[in-house]
DNA sequence: CGGGTGCTTGATCTCTATCAACTGGTGTGG
DNA sequence: CCACACCAGTTGATAGAGATCAAGCACCCG
């Protein structure tokens, strides 16, 4: 079967929520198509129809809004694992760019597709809208970090998020993990400047906290940067602690229905 | 029939997307439970239990994540028929502070009749799912705002979503609306320090783009704000311009379930 | 009347942006 | 194979935006 990349969409959903095992199934029987890009490419450019919603199977992408005339705000990274266009599901047209940052695998599925069986399967529903809001939670703490940090907490900040996501994902190996991000995309990312965020994270190296081997980076003291930061996992909402329990409900209601 | 709240949630909803007589009805006939609140009032505490959300009637709420010791970030306002709580639907508790600007009267409804009502209606849970969509949409802008623009153009794209939101729902006269904020609190929305705030704030004035009298806001120079600071309603989502029609897709699907 | 809150102002300092130049690696074409 | 361009990263100098500090004013309310 060519759909890794909704296994591990699944696999994410079940970290959170519980999900049947016939509701995994639809999930995995959804219609799809696999797209490869390489580092740079356009995966939905601004004011493209947003006829499909697509699946990271492997690789890294970014959603960046433009501000003319030149600058430039990463809205969100996405890992494998990640949905990337549910957030315009309903909506005709993206309103902002999807790129991804390193050879990246995606697969695509029809929003119809997915409306319907969100239409037929309130779990399924549930379990997509919550990804949704667990998304926007992480908007809102990004504006945080651009809006009240200082520079190098911002780094830290994005940091220890990519760290917690990409460890919940196994892709974290003694404290180290992959960042395929040139420093104009993390400067985009936390609202500062190419060359300031290049001098705040030799600060962050400086202080003990943070190497890096190439795109390899290594957090040599979380303890730290957490402290620093004021990182608090839980608006990333990876694992079920702080989600309600609904697919007995929704099993019910269904029956009902 | 004490659901004012809701009837103009539903307004809202059908300025976006369509919404069938019944799936109406349903709406208002959910359980619901009015509240006033004062000025500075807290409506949901952060870490409180979220089983409830609600929606506005009348007044001006805020939601603010405190970042450790002393900085507040403003995510979101809200308006009389805007849902608040949405975004917490699946979640157990609140991580941000929900307070009331202003006199305001909410309807509170249970998650469990929410959840019930969209797992029996597919619609409803489009519409619904669509509204919390867009608020994230919005979440993102506000990213943008802090991340990129300098400190008056903040300010003007600020006002002039306010303006446009508050034009939707016919509280805008003359160019002018009510805005209940303190300099404090517009400071912490748009992530400038306070005496920054107030002297930007008169930078505008001074450049003839706004005029305040009291509480009252009146925008002189529209034209000049949405040319300086990129403001582009679209994000908003506040018509059906950019949104898919789903009513009949569903109307379908849950006929032949 | 006193005290609180919200707004305003000026001086100063810090952080971040901008400008400009240089390095090193990579890839390409002659 | 070298010359060249190009890109990512780095560095230093300078400028500007915004924060902080401190004080004072206006208003409302008990």
């Amino acid at each position: 079967m060519s759909n890794i990349a909704l296994s591990k969409y699944i696999e994410k959903l079940i970290r959170r929520s519980e999900l049947p095992h016939r509701d995994r199934e639809a999930i995995l029987s959804l219609p799809c198509r696999e797209q490869d890009y390489l580092a740079g490419d356009t995966i939905v450019g601004i004011g493209a129809p947003t006829t499909h919603c697509c699946f990271v199977e492997s690789g890294f992408v970014s959603r960046v809004k433009r501000v003319p005339p030149d600058l430039n705000q990463i809205l969100a990274f996405h890992i494998p694992g990640d949905g990337v266009d549910l957030q315009s599901l309903f909506f005709t047209a993206s309103d902002h760019k999807i790129y991804a940052n390193a050879p990246t695998r995606v697969v695509w599925v029809p929003h119809e597709a997915i409306l319907e069986l969100a239409a037929e399967r309130p779990v399924v529903a549930n379990a997509l809208w919550l990804d949704t809001l667990a998304d926007a939670s992480i908007f809102r703490e990004w504006t945080v970090n651009v809006g009240q940090r200082r520079a190098v907490d911002r780094i830290a900040h994005l940091f220890l998020e990519l760290y917690t996501r990409l460890l919940a994902i196994g892709a974290v190996h003694d404290e180290s993990f992959e960042l395929p991000l040139t420093q104009t995309a993390m400067a985009d990312a936390v609202g500062l400047s190419l060359v300031h965020l290049n001098k705040s994270l030799q600060l962050l190296k400086k202080d003990g906290c943070v190497q890096t081997k190439g795109r390899i980076v290594i957090l040599t003291d979380k303890a730290k940067m957490i402290r620093h930061s004021g990182f608090d996992s839980d608006y990333l909402y990876l694992d079920g602690k702080r989600v309600k329990a609904f697919s007995e409900d929704c099993e019910v209601v269904s029956a009902v229905a």
